[in-house]
DNA sequence: AACAGCGCCAACCGCCACGAG
DNA sequence: GCTCGTGGCGGTTGGCGCTGT
């Protein structure tokens, strides 16, 4: 069948001389699919995505809950733009929870590329999805990274390498609905605001603890300051701390009853985005003034606001409650002795308060050509020639290393020619018959691998 | 009315620390 | 001592509404 298939491939492209994607993609799809069939344990999945953290994620087969296997295919359309003259990768996957079939159609869309990788090959998996992608049309694939982010409020399916096996799970993201806030408080009255992983592992909820814990913390939490804006006294205190600890939020809002770390961070970095346009829109802090004010309502940062004594602070750890443990308690804590807490008069000495270098402003990240792939896929670049790595990931089957399956713990299932025993035992394909059949010109089709600073 | 700029905010991500096994 | 899972934290991003032009 694998042999059938890549005559097809040939013969489609011989026929129109030209890349068809479409086509490629469909026989692509029409062997995944048979492969399906054959080992009932497979499943389609959809596109892959490289995570920097090591986690390929396979997305689209997730968008509906009962997908019929035509959408689980649909789904395995790699997040493409359609670019001209055939030059991008698509590709499909399947898994059966222990391995991970995927073909792989490069920008010559009659030659697709069936790989069987273990759980443990997923980086090299990654690398080689960026190797297709890097082969598209810089225009298409200027910028990888954001074809990685997903939008959203859209589900997922996660294989995660660190997982026992290749668990597949649904994730939920995205804005919570009204249901699920419910659930979550229900839990939380129930066993109180910890143990968040065990919400999703008792199927309560399709999402993350790490999700769980941020949505009771920054919203479901009783006595939270909610669409009100930091009084003068919060800001105040905001930038004193800021001065005294720096960027620790969520030691800083110990020190704001109802206010959480990404209340303060959020306000830290607005007020840091305002100056920054203050500053450079009005040159001399001391023109600022004259910059009108857009939100009436809205309480300037450097107002003058009355001077508080330094308080004392303790700086023992007990202390370091939370003002949801005890409110009133942190509601009577003095403030540390901070930075003398003179207000400047209107921007004249602003300098003296929020010195120049303490603005962010927008870096340049460094280019680091070694960085888009891992040790795992140097070493897989460097052996592309050798029969016996290709043949573990199940691209060749080379007579003289003799079945596949030997280097394989578990079956054979995707072996391109012992897993289609019908035509593939009498039509054995070892890559040199395979790429024997292309026309000798096929590869002047692929551009070279652009230079990182051209990505 | 349409559009752009901006601010706010919710949510995500990566990194790290810590504890259990 | 090592690995792994979990939670906490800080940085970042995208959506949405408001405001000014």
């Amino acid at each position: 069948m694998y042999f059938l298939i890549q005559s097809l491939s040939l013969w489609e492209y011989k026929q129109s001389g030209s890349c068809n994607k479409w086509f490629g993609l469909a026989i692509a799809v029409l062997w995944l699919l048979i492969q399906c069939l054959e080992h009932r344990n497979l499943t389609i999945a959809g596109c892959i995505e490289e995570q920097p953290s090591g986690k390929v994620e396979i997305e689209g087969a997730g968008s509906c809950k009962e997908p019929s296997l035509s959408a689980r295919i649909a789904g395995g359309l790699a997040e493409s733009p359609v670019s001209d003259e055939g030059h991008e990768a698509a590709c499909v996957a399947a898994s059966d929870g222990k391995h991970l079939l995927v073909c792989v159609i490069n920008s010559l869309a009659f030659l697709f590329l069936p790989l069987c990788l273990y759980i443990n090959c997923k980086a090299v998996l990654c690398d080689i999805m960026l190797i297709y992608l890097s082969q598209r049309k810089r225009s298409s694939s200027s910028n990888i990274k954001t074809q990685t982010r997903r939008k959203k409020g859209s589900k997922c399916l996660v294989f995660d390498r660190k997982m026992e096996g290749f668990k597949k799970e649904e994730i939920r993201k995205g804005p919570w609905k009204a249901e699920e806030d419910e659930v979550l408080i229900k839990h939380v009255k129930k066993y109180g605001p910890r143990d968040w992983s065990s919400i999703r592992s008792k199927g309560l909820l399709q999402r993350t603890g790490k999700s769980c814990r941020l949505r009771w913390v920054n919203k479901l939490r009783p006595n939270l300051k909610h669409g009100c804006k930091f009084s003068a006294e919060e800001e105040r205190v905001v930038i004193d701390l800021q001065a005294e600890f720096g960027n620790k939020w969520a030691r800083i809002a110990t020190y704001l009853p109802g206010r959480t770390d990404n209340d303060v961070k959020n306000f830290w970095s607005s007020r840091q985005k305002r100056l920054a346009r203050i500053l450079q829109t009005s040159g001399t802090p001391s023109s600022s003034n004259s910059k009108p004010q857009k939100n009436k309502n809205e309480v300037p940062v450097f107002q003058d606001v009355p001077t508080l004594e330094a308080p004392v602070f303790s700086s023992s750890m007990e202390e370091e409650t939370t003002y949801f443990d005890n409110p009133e308690q942190i509601r009577m804590m003095p403030l540390p002795s901070l930075v003398k807490t003179e207000l400047p008069d209107g921007y004249a000495n602003l300098g003296q308060y929020e010195p120049l270098s303490t603005i962010p402003f927008p870096q340049i990240p460094q280019l680091q050509p070694d960085l888009l792939f891992s040790p795992e896929s140097h070493e897989l670049l460097a052996r592309l020639d050798d029969p016996y790595f290709l043949s573990v990931l199940g691209i060749a089957d080379t007579p003289e290393l003799g079945d596949a399956a030997q280097f394989s713990p578990g079956p054979p299932l995707f072996d391109p020619v012992s897993g289609c025993e019908n035509s593939a035992t009498t039509n054995p394909v070892t890559p040199d018959t395979l790429f024997d059949e292309f026309p000798s010109d096929m590869f002047d089709h692929i551009e070279p691998l652009p230079s990182p600073s051209e990505w």
